[in-house]
RNA sequence: GGUCCAUUCGUCUAGGGGUUAGGACGUCAGGUUUUCAUCCUGGUAACAGGGGUUCGAAUCCCCUAUGGACUACCA
């Protein structure tokens, strides 16, 4: 009997209330997060890997995922690039409620189409003193580099320690600056980091991040050419946004904390942090980069990239990948849920991700476990779909056949491939009669009485019996044992003219698929150019 | 150079002070398949190093080493 009004709870249930304790900390504010590209080319698997994150993430809260693409560096912009982001994502099922196509009510989603709100946030930070107007040429900036560089100065650019002795509004005054702002001289608004502050920061995945604003420097917020930089655009965005958690690249840790200053200087909540570990190259030396893929023989790219130089970068779609087996390789990249599953649907996965089981450090990508997992699920896909691509593939080798015959085929070798488009390799045999026969096969195990005994399988095998693999290989076998033959050279000389080589399906069900005529014929032709 | 971050089998990883350090990929061997592949079974192989703390450290702290990121009017 149970005298307590709940169950008291079990070991499983304690995990589950682990969970829950984690979900009341979310409650209150609706979970929203961005993956937030630039279009400066297209997105490689650790930017897929972070928009999963963001995806599975908002999934697992219920909350919104976004896409905001980061356009306000107007040199790097590249011809198709937005395009390919939002091909990708479609590709791998990672699907936006709110983005530049579908719309929304945060929008404009493109920081270009944002523009005009950034001057008045960076306005706002010259009024309130943290931020200023500076006029400095390329060439007075190369300057001071060169100069603290001598100096050997712990901070070698534009700083509390040296901002005084530059052309800025902090030297001449505000009007001073406003007047030449209006008289058309080139200007940038700088973030003023405070001198001597430590800063902190809390990371989801790494915990406390403490630094000295001293090493810190007046990054500009505004450029010259009217666009805010990242930065300002940013934060700006990520607020006006209601983005509740920011998950991107470690590669924007260093700038954490002049982040959290522009929150603070703007006097905003802020989102919570979780900077990803990064994707390494195979060999562990260094990030990942575009070139890697097509150099280490491995795909960097979710889709075919075509640079408008008219390079071409391989995609994991082309190289035959199915969209499941990608995400899951790419979503055990840095994160696991503590069991040893490694097989997720992507409900599972949505289910079960968590930032907390975020590994720390980068993980190297491994092109051989990539294969495997394609292999899994080529295995566990529906058959349907497996023939539906093999029948594409069939196509480019000009074969017209029955749907249903392509169906036996893929089920016949599709475990013995991991790419669909490998299903060919392995089965050409069943639609064009071998050309030639593997003579390694040929000298060890065609022997002198090989064709003999195969005339007599046809008479008195292939001629009287129906063909069906089930019927086919009893009455082989009653023949052999009758006649006291082996089965073994016999089945190996049948293979080799099916086939032409000691590899393949089962030897009784291809001949089946062939049919008597086709299977006769090849007999014959095998004797004739077997010698 | 400076700042920050990281470090468990070759690779991805489990591990929250007491474990024969577990799994997966790869690899090797055996078995199944009279072929090849799949599959099964088994083997191989790791706590970067040095100091602490502790009765006891892969686990906590410090130093060193190594690797990485950042260091633009790029994101």
């Amino acid at each position: 009997m149970n005298i307590l009004p709940f169950s008291p709870p079990k070991l499983p249930s304690l995990v589950h209330f682990l969970h829950f304790c984690r979900n009341i900390s979310l409650m209150g504010e609706k979970v929203r997060v961005r993956f937030a590209p630039s279009p400066t080319g297209p997105l490689h698997i650790g930017g897929v890997r972070t928009a999963l994150y963001n995806y599975l993430f908002a999934k697992r809260h219920g909350g919104d995922f976004i896409l905001r693409i980061e356009d306000t560096d107007q040199n790097r912009f590249v011809e198709g690039a937005e395009k390919y982001i939002v091909e990708s994502l479609k590709w791998c099922g990672i699907m936006p409620a709110e983005s530049p196509e579908s719309g929304g009510k945060y929008g404009p989603y493109r920081q270009s189409e944002r523009k005009e709100m950034y001057r008045q946030y960076a306005d706002q930070l010259i009024k309130s003193g943290n931020a200023y107007y500076a006029f400095d040429t390329p060439e007075a900036l190369e300057a001071l580099r060169k100069k603290m560089e001598e100096e050997k100065a712990p901070n070698t650019s534009y700083c509390a320690s040296n901002r005084l002795t530059m052309d800025n509004s902090l030297v001449f005054g505000i009007e001073e600056a406003e007047k030449r702002v209006a008289a058309g001289e080139n200007f940038v608004i700088r973030f003023k980091m405070p001198d001597n502050n430590q800063v902190e920061a809390d990371d989801l995945i790494r915990g406390r991040v403490t630094v000295n604003t001293a090493l810190l420097d007046d990054k500009v917020l505004f450029k010259s050419d009217g666009m805010p930089t990242y930065h300002l655009a940013n934060v700006v965005d990520d607020h006006t946004m209601d983005i509740s958690h920011v998950i991107r690249g470690e590669e924007w840790l260093p700038s954490l904390p002049l982040h959290v200053m522009l929150y603070k200087a703007f006097g905003w909540e802020m989102p919570q942090f979780a900077h990803l570990p990064l994707l390494l190259k195979p060999d562990g030396k260094g990030k990942l980069s575009k070139r890697d893929g097509d150099k280490m023989g491995f795909p960097v790219f979710p889709v075919e990239w075509h640079n408008p130089d008219g390079e071409v970068y391989s995609g994991y779609r082309e190289s035959g990948y199915l969209p499941q087996a990608f995400i899951n390789m790419i979503a055990l990249l840095g994160w696991n849920p503590g069991t040893e599953q490694e097989i997720f649907s992507r409900e599972e996965l949505s289910e079960l991700f968590s930032i907390d089981r975020v590994n720390k450090a980068g993980a190297r990508f491994d092109p051989e476990k990539a294969k495997w997992f394609n292999h899994q699920y080529i295995m566990s896909q529906g058959l349907d779909d497996v023939t539906e691509a093999f029948m594409i593939e069939l196509q480019k080798h000009n074969i017209s056949v029955l749907r249903e015959f392509a169906a036996k085929v893929c089920d016949l070798t599709r475990e013995r491939v991991n790419f669909v488009h490998e299903i060919w390799q392995q089965s050409a045999f069943f639609f064009v009669a071998p050309a030639g026969y593997d003579q390694e096969v040929i000298k060890k195990r065609w022997k002198e009485n090989t064709p003999e005994l195969l005339r007599g399988v046809i008479e008195n095998v292939m001629q009287k019996t129906r063909f069906d693999a089930f019927l086919l290989k009893p009455a082989l076998e009653d023949y052999c044992n009758n006649n006291q033959i082996g089965m073994g050279p016999i089945m190996i000389g049948l293979r080799l003219c099916m086939v032409g080589a000691a590899s393949g399906p089962d030897l009784f069900a291809i001949m089946e698929m062939l049919g008597k005529e086709e299977v006769i014929q090849r007999i014959e032709t095998g004797l004739q150019k077997i010698k």
